[in-house]
DNA sequence: CCTGCCCCATA
DNA sequence: GTATGGGGCAGGA
């Protein structure tokens, strides 16, 4: 059989009678993004939608009093979608295409839906080749015919074209009536003519194709103009705009598919008639049954309450918990320790803040989430930007209305400007909040005005600083309010030195990190385009660059307001299209664990900064310059001729052309490759001038881009180094860090070190450096599975050692230490996804020894073979890959280009787990950090971290005491979520300077 | 003044 | 062979 409905009571349905029409399969994908997750508790099973439904239908049930006065139903039936393919595919085959698979954490409750109607007795229609829309189409026409009332209760706007004589919606997330007028306001015009205006703008979420450049707006002006779609389409040549009138002929065609696509069917066949949908008392024994089964107290307390029946004497109900729809094709992810199910268990289990529980925007549509997000970007997408209807808040009487809005709204957007791009040194000069889409202002707080001689002359009409913050500090620190940023962590540090805590926030460049990393950056200028297609004005536009740059508070309030506000509006228009992705991708739990709580962390340590030695890097500069000075003046004896020996293309020349040493070899560009290596080769083959060349480099670097350069970053007010911690920056989740950059302080040579040296704890305290051991390697060793690694790491052996040994079979008592080296280089060579070249390069063999070892080491370690291949493979298939806690790294260009190009991609799509799963590991232990701390009663701050090591400064009599606890914490920092086969080690040593330290 | 390139510091 | 940020040079504005 095609279908599976089932009839209700038999009754004739005439006038005077109200029939009720559920849309059940819209119901559960919009149930599911706009209801709080819920869980079963006894085995976590996801029952949110369902709950929500069944709260629902009790509600229609109560009502019915089988009278049919007009308000409850006499007749109720829920219509499912029987299958993804209807009459409309053949019509047109793109139909719905594109539909996500649904979230993993929804597919159970399809199937408990349909039990849902089972025990409440009602009518159930599903039929093959039809969707739910035509069925219901079909019911009503035929119900209000007759002339009976019917109430559909759904909110999808395809349905919206059968309101009017005696039909009306219901939406049963609002508990909104949609009548003509709300349609016409939706539509802009009546009913009738709805699938008109469809048919002309499409619908991406249905992928119906419509006419380019016509959205809603201009699809019901013209409508409204030439009377109705053919109309329109016979007289196309009249219109006036060129653009708009050459796509309507060239996609007239196009327009009358969508038309078609767009019209409801209302004669289906239908297999249960209208009559037979009379409202049937549930069976309260069967109803509480399924209720207790589904460990719903409440409504089964309702109903016991309303039939009088005991629920004690009854038995929870058998419910059959199926995945449907069938699961398809989807590739199982790369990692055995990520099951497609991992990040919704990470969610039940795992000891993470929550979410802020924010009130729903409501702006999402019907459908997958994915549909609800491509919705809410649709919606957007029409909204063109008005930088002229901003505001100017320049009195408080209007910034006491813009608060009163917000917290009315319950989320906007807000934007800092300030005087500097270092938070740490930032005044701010003012701020933009927008509470909707195209309503933003501007509040300038310490503007001041140019007389165009660089004097500042009176400052223009504003609220004084203190005021405006003193008015917004509750509304920034109201826990029911969410605050949306782009790149949080900036304002937060702003606002926070003027006392406001700002909380809680959701922040747009994480939230589009946390989906789509790898795709594009993560700017706000960027992600606009992206998004909306809108350009913002640029910074450099509103307060000039290069010498003509001025701070902004002196940039005029009409240029100022367009600008900020522009920032704060697209920002809530990002958030809108964003943030419902996140339960879409699965990525929500890699956000509120990974990437949100990060904000505050990071902040403060960037806040707390690091203390220099200024006075021994002063020394130290002195001592490279003049080591440096000694080296020039040989090089130049050595070459006969003065050059530039920091640029390589003279240098090049004086090698390679004029001294005609060998091993030359060409860039990119044509110039002589001067590369370490190179010069290193040609140092042992007794070459001078190459030696004292590397030598030089050495020093110069350390001494501009170390020496010379921190004193430059070091805080008049703190007398520290305050780093900038970049949250959004790579494809793999590592952090990065800039101005200055504090990750690449240098530890290998002798003379590096003494750079180290300079990096102190203030006057009582000390360093404690923790770090990972092998972090990398052994989450390849638990993401691959490999015995041996397991082992050694088990026993805490040297792990280069053991692979030598497995590779050569010599012992690891007295191994000679180059066969060591080599087994090392092999084994970073895998983490970076190896190639027998870039071997053969590091340990400089030929290729073919290179390859031979990487054969060898395959077959005593087969099962990183395996997973660089399933790796290769899944990337290649889906784009993407994932770290054992979910995050996402995307890689859309594994399957273009050039087989090169490919090939980098597939080392990188190899390395990004590992090095990702890493980087999560660390950002956990870095998110717990400050309360493990502060539960153990000891004092220590978090200053720095370097991707495996965590560098903080403690008090000297507190050292003993804390540095176990920062060690368990980084140890432990999978639990729960993830528990890694083989243990994690942490090293950690305290001392007066960071070299000492680590 | 900006951009691409080379080179190099870290994990 | 992975992931970054940054300095200096050189060429084109």
């Amino acid at each position: 059989m095609p279908s599976s409905s089932i009839s209700g009571a038999s009754r004739p349905i005439q006038s005077g009678d109200h029939l009720y029409l559920v849309d059940g399969s819209s119901y559960i994908f919009r149930a599911y993004h706009a209801l709080p997750p819920l869980t079963r508790k006894s085995d976590g099973l996801p029952i949110g939608a369902v709950h929500g439904f069944c709260q629902m239908l009790w509600k229609l049930v109560r009502e019915a009093d089988g009278e049919g006065d007009g308000a409850g139903p006499t007749h109720l039936a829920v219509i499912f979608d029987y299958s993804a393919r209807s009459f409309r595919n053949d019509l047109y085959d793109q139909y719905k295409a594109h539909r996500p698979e649904p979230p993993e954490d929804l597919r159970p409750q399809f199937g408990l839906i349909r039990q849902a109607v089972a025990a409440f007795n009602i009518a159930c229609v599903e039929q093959e080749g039809y969707e739910a829309d035509d069925l219901i189409a079909t019911y009503a026409r035929e119900a209000a015919g007759k002339g009976a009332t019917v109430t559909i209760v759904a909110s999808d706007k395809d349905l919206m074209q059968l309101v009017g004589d005696g039909i009306e919606m219901l939406d049963p997330m609002k508990e909104k009536r949609i009548g003509v007028a709300e349609v016409e306001e939706k539509f802009g015009v009546r009913p009738d003519r709805v699938v008109d205006v469809q048919a002309l703008a499409g619908d991406s979420v249905d992928n119906i194709p419509g006419v380019p450049g016509i959205g809603v707006k201009t699809a019901a002006q013209l409508i409204t103009e030439y009377g109705d779609l053919e109309a329109l389409l016979q007289r196309a040549d009249e219109i006036k705009q060129p653009k708009r009138r050459q796509n309507l002929l060239d996609h007239a065609q196009n327009a009358r598919i969508s038309r078609q696509l767009a019209e409801l069917k209302c004669d289906v066949p239908v297999e249960v008639a209208a009559d037979e949908l009379g409202v049937r008392d549930p069976d309260p024994e069967r109803l509480i049954a399924f209720c207790k089964a589904m460990e719903f107290t409440t409504i089964t307390r309702r109903v016991a309450d309303a039939t009088g029946f005991d629920p004690a004497k009854v038995e929870p109900g058998e419910v059959t918990v199926k995945y449907w729809p069938p699961e398809g094709a989807t590739a199982t992810p790369v990692s055995p320790a990520a099951p497609a199910a991992a990040p919704a268990a990470t969610l039940a289990t795992d000891a993470e803040p929550a979410a802020p529980e924010v009130r729903s925007n409501g702006a999402h549509g019907p459908g997958t989430p994915a549909a609800a997000a491509a919705a809410a970007a649709a919606a957007l997408e029409g909204v063109s930007v008005d930088r002229s209807a901003y505001e100017t808040v320049d009195t408080i009487e209007r910034l006491d209305a813009w608060i009163a809005e917000a917290y009315e709204a319950g989320v906007f957007s807000i934007d800092t400007e300030t005087t500097s791009l270092f938070p740490m040194q930032a005044e701010l000069v003012g701020l933009s909040i927008a509470t909707a889409p195209g309503k933003a202002c501007y509040v300038p707080l310490a503007h001041r005005n140019s007389d165009g001689l660089d004097l500042a002359g009176e400052p223009p009409r504003q609220i004084p600083l203190a005021d405006g913050l003193q008015r917004l500090k509750p509304l920034l620190e109201d826990r029911g309010t969410l605050k949306i940023a782009q790149n949080m962590k900036y304002d937060w540090l702003v606002f926070l030195r003027y006392g406001i805590d700002v909380r809680p926030f959701d922040d747009t460049m994480l939230l589009s990190y946390a989906l789509d990393a790898g795709l594009g950056g993560n700017g706000m200028d960027e992600l606009s385009e992206r998004w909306f297609g809108h350009k913002p004005i640029k910074f450099a536009e509103v307060a000039g660059s290069g010498r003509n740059k001025v701070t902004f508070d002196l940039v005029p309030l009409d240029k100022a307001t367009e600008y900020a506000a522009e920032d704060a509006d697209v920002t809530l228009r990002l958030w809108r299209v964003l943030k419902p992705r996140l339960a879409a991708d699965h990525s929500a739990t890699v956000y509120e664990t990974l990437e949100r709580p990060m904000v505050t962390v990071l902040a403060g340590m960037e806040r707390r900064g690091i203390m220099v030695d200024r006075a021994m890097l002063s020394r130290l500069s002195g001592d490279f310059a003049q080591s440096a000075a000694a080296l020039e003046a040989e090089i130049y004896e050595l070459a006969g001729e003065t050059f530039n020996v920091g640029s390589p293309k003279q240098l090049g020349d004086i090698l390679f052309g004029k001294m005609g040493l060998p091993g030359a070899k060409k860039t990119k560009t044509g110039a002589w490759t001067t590369g370490a290596s190179v010069l290193e080769d040609l140092a042992a083959a007794g070459h001078e001038l190459p030696s004292k060349v590397l030598a030089w480099r050495q020093l110069t670097k350390l001494k501009s881009t170390y020496t010379d350069a921190l004193p430059g970053y070091v805080n008049a007010e703190t007398g520290r180094v305050h780093t900038c911690y970049a949250l959004a920056a790579t494809t793999t989740g590592r952090l990065s860090s800039s101005e200055p950059n504090l990750q690449n302080i240098p530890v290998r040579t002798e003379e590096g070190r003494r750079i180290r040296k300079a990096f102190i704890a203030e006057k009582g305290m000390k360093l404690v450096s923790a770090d990972y051991s092998q972090i990398e390697l052994r989450v390849l060793a638990h993401i691959a599975d490999i015995p041996q690694l397991r082992k050694a790491f088990e026993d805490g052996l040297d792990i280069h050692a053991m692979t030598a040994s497995e590779m050569f079979g010599v012992p690891v008592e007295g191994m000679d230490p180059m066969v060591r080296r080599r087994a090392k280089a092999i084994n970073f060579g895998i983490i970076y996804g190896i190639s027998a070249f870039g071997l053969a390069n590091q340990l400089a063999i030929p290729r073919q020894e290179a390859a031979d070892y990487i054969k060898r080491y395959f077959e005593r370690f087969p099962g990183i073979r395996d997973y660089m291949d399933s790796t290769k493979a899944f990337a290649r298939a889906n784009g993407y890959v994932e770290t054992i806690f979910g995050r996402r790294c995307n890689y859309p260009n594994i399957t273009r280009g050039h087989p090169s190009e490919r090939a980098f991609f597939e080392r990188a799509a190899i390395n990004a787990p590992i090095q990702g799963s890493a980087a999560d590991i660390i950002r956990r232990a870095m998110v717990r950090m400050e309360d493990a701390l502060e539960k153990a009663g000891v004092e220590a701050s978090m200053l720095l971290q370097v991707h495996d090591e965590l560098i903080f400064e403690v008090p000297e009599d507190a050292v003993n005491d804390v540095m176990p606890v920062i060690a368990r914490v980084m140890e432990e920092a999978p639990l729960p979520a993830v528990e890694l086969k083989v243990p994690l080690r942490v090293d950690a040593r305290a001392a007066d300077n960071w070299d000492e330290a680590h």
